[in-house]
DNA sequence: ATAAGGCTTCCCATGATGGCAAGGTCAAGA
DNA sequence: TCTTGACCTTGCCATCATGGGAAGCCTTAT
């Protein structure tokens, strides 16, 4: 099938699966006498494995290392649960940070009364910048 | 003051100081004779009120309403609270994003009993239905 | 005077993705 | 057979905020 049929099979454009095969996460396909690339189910579905990796935030450095432990027959079943560990670990400390983000921002909004007046406890923070402290003020 | 004391002054580095400079979100620092930045406590204020935006992941573009806002006596609060309630919407979407990666990668990676064996439903997860290995034949 | 270090501009890279453009290919219909 | 339209190819540009590095000038301290 051209690369069209394979997108639309694994859900991953034809541009990323172009982009995927030039940096190397995917073997180069085979192509036509006229140079269109060909593929099959085989490779439909490592595309399908990328794209589902890639919705579970997996970076596509991690993705090489996933693909291989998916053709690896003889992988250990833990070194595959650390990889999922350390994703875990990665997107929490970022919804750590991302909360604490809303939680300021939640705090000085709810001290804004938001009228047509200019006085604002979000300004004022803003302005203070990291001399001042938001919450315990 | 040089760029170097600004940024150690304002926690913005100097690289950023002057890419905030070349896409406009603060004006052109004046120089000296030899061309050096030179910087006074209004601009490192500014800067300071950017760090601190940036640090509660406003993006740069909504930085330049919010500037805009700071330095406009007449504005409304309700304009910086809208704001800043978008931004934390935006937030909290990520939030839920990733939370559901989360869920997911959590449930997969509890499922693995992360030993030796090569069995693991997080690689039969992600080849969607698969045997575990691309190529089943 | 010289050395060290700060400053300047310019270019490149990130990471994953989309868009656009110019040109080749293929399949179907007139 | 010719045309048409959809599809494919490569290549370049853009994102978004940030860092790195090079080549060269300026300042300061010794």
């Amino acid at each position: 099938m051209n690369i069209g049929e394979a997108a639309a099979a694994s859900g991953v454009s034809a541009k990323m699966i172009r982009y995927y095969e030039a940096t190397g996460l995917i073997p180069a396909a085979t192509r036509t006498g006229s140079g269109y690339r060909v593929y099959t189910g085989t490779e439909v579905q490592m595309l399908r494995f990328i794209r589902r990796a890639r919705d579970l935030g997996f970076p596509v450095d991690k993705i090489v290392t996933l693909l291989a432990l998916w053709r690896d027959r003889s992988r250990h079943s833990s070194d595959v649960k650390r990889l999922a560990q350390d994703q875990i670990d990665g997107l929490e400390r970022k919804i750590k940070e991302m909360q604490a983000m809303v939680d300021t921002l939640q705090h000085l909004a709810d001290a804004c009364c938001g009228d047509h007046r200019p006085d604002c406890p979000i300004l004022t923070d803003l302005g203070h910048g990291a001399t001042g402290a938001p919450s315990r003020g």
